[in-house]
RNA sequence: GGAGACGUAUCGAAGUGGUCAUAACGGGCUUGACUCGAAAUCAAGUAGCCUCUCGUGGGCUCGAGGGUUCGAAUCCCUCCGUCUCCGCCA
């Protein structure tokens, strides 16, 4: 959500933004909004001083009634009766302006960086940087769950039966790196001075609506039924969640908090779940990454943030890039948005393992997160990153550490979080 | 899940239909005075949001939202949360 004041002061500038997010069909939205605040601020004014009367005149009453006169205070009845007369008919129509003007606000997208390259879709963003040479090898790298099966190491079958397609078990070995990445990760993350926390995995339907846009929400969220709770489709729902209405110090900025959750997503989005696979799924588990910093430090911090998982990756032996979000591929929310990918030497391409967001405002003033300072308070800035999300990430792991004698390479780093292991290797029972 | 109690500023807490809600009383914190310094003491200050005709303006907020009333922290309803006891569980 954007400050109103700047569609008061710059709609060209709303609207200019509108344009190059390719979403021509909000522009009028601007205009009408301008109109109603207007119309809402007289009716503000207006109610403001009808209140201010009916408070000054109950109060004479009090003292009437203290003193007896009741002649007066049937007088200043009469007269209180009149204002409220006004007043109620006055603040029904502001509370449908207000209503109105939030409706529309809430679906103007947030003012999105200059940097942002513009273009209408994903086909238009835009390679940044890679990092490692993506190597294909001179053996044939099979589909991941053919490899995953040759180590017993997930059941597709069983886990249709028993939750339908898009879930998985994993088992044996492959279920233990699936575990040991995860704490490879949060340790990573700890040593690189954020505070790690396992937050709530449902959360309720206000803090929703403070995080995500409404089409996000209803393509994302499954909802408890009979509960006000949802599910979280990413620990950043809860981790920006909590600080929802309240004033932080300037001191303690910036906050760096690195979260693990499992995530729950519909998936009702244009691509659907996948046949076969763990690439797109209803569950699985994630490590994130958060930062609430003050406005002139996001930034620095968006950076530094992706490049905390491209170190990550880059320390398993994973090659990766980086894609720039173009503007109208860029969720309405955000100002900023980088995607994290990793190479493929099967499909001999990159595909997505993590994103990166600077969200500017939108949320702290979705939610009230605001920080103290010396000249007033304000909203502060909010990021979020993947550090890792298997058992997507294990696709990208199991076809860049395959040998070619059918077994899988297991990095240093990870080594002490599987008993030592060197390799993963096939004859053993899942 | 059952029964009871409760929710007022930074904390404790008074106020149970009116005429001092920035809010009694007490503590904390900040600044100043006193002091070589500290303690003690004294003084001042210690919410947020909205709005206008920008003034020692006006409005809103007593967990949240509704209702009754000329007027609600106070009465009624719904929800949220906390505590105690019981039940259940990891």
């Amino acid at each position: 959500m954007i400050d109103i004041k700047l569609i008061r002061t710059q709609p060209d500038l709303v609207k200019e933004n509108i344009k190059k997010k390719f979403q021509d069909e909000k522009l009028p939205l601007v205009d009408e909004v301008f109109a109603m605040d207007k119309e809402y601020r007289e009716a503000k004014t207006r109610c403001d001083y009808l209140r201010g009367r009916r408070n000054a005149i109950s109060k004479q009453i009090g003292g009437f009634m203290a003193k007896g006169d009741k002649d007066a205070a049937a007088k200043a009845k009469q007269e209180v009766a009149d204002v409220a007369k006004e007043l109620q008919e006055l603040e029904s129509r502001e509370e449908v302006l207000e209503a109105e003007i939030k409706k529309r606000m809430m679906v103007i997208p947030n003012i999105i960086d200059a940097s942002v390259p513009i273009g209408r879709d994903d086909s238009e963003n835009v390679e940044v940087e890679r990092f490692g040479e993506p190597v294909v090898p001179d053996f044939e790298i099979p589909y991941h769950v053919d490899i995953m099966e040759k180590f017993s190491g997930i059941d597709l079958d069983s886990a249709r039966r028993t939750s339908g397609n898009g879930f998985y078990y994993l088992t044996g070995d492959i279920a233990r790196l699936h575990s040991a990445i995860l704490s490879y990760a949060r340790d990573f993350m700890i040593d690189r001075g954020f505070t790690y926390c396992v937050p709530p995995f449902m959360i309720r339907a206000n803090v929703v609506k403070g995080v995500m846009s409404f089409a996000e929400m209803e393509n994302m969220m499954y909802k408890i039924e009979g509960e006000d709770l949802y599910l979280i489709g990413t620990s950043e729902h809860s981790m920006i969640g909590r600080f929802m209405d309240t004033i932080l110090p300037e001191e303690k900025m910036p906050l760096t908090l690195t979260s693990y959750s499992p995530c729950f997503r519909k998936e009702v989005g244009a691509h659907g779940i996948e046949e076969r696979g763990v690439y797109r799924i209803h569950q699985f588990e994630k490590q994130e990454m958060i930062v609430i910093c003050k406005p002139e430090d996001s930034m620095d911090w968006f950076v530094k943030l992706y490049m905390n998982t491209v170190d990550f990756f880059r320390s398993l032996d994973i090659p990766v890039r980086t894609l720039e979000c173009c503007s109208g591929d860029l969720a309405d929310l955000k100002v900023k948005s980088l995607d994290v990918e990793a190479w493929s030497p099967r499909q001999k391409k990159y595909f997505e393992v993590g994103s990166c967001s600077n969200l500017g405002d939108a949320q702290a003033r979705r939610l009230g997160i605001r920080i103290k300072g010396e000249n007033g308070n304000y909203f502060a800035h909010t990021l979020n990153n993947t550090v890792v999300a298997p058992p997507r990430m294990l696709i990208a792991y199991l076809e860049n550490n395959l040998q070619a004698d059918g077994s899988v390479k297991i990095p240093e780093p990870l080594r002490g979080y599987m008993g030592g292991k060197l390799y993963l290797s096939e004859n053993q029972k899942g």
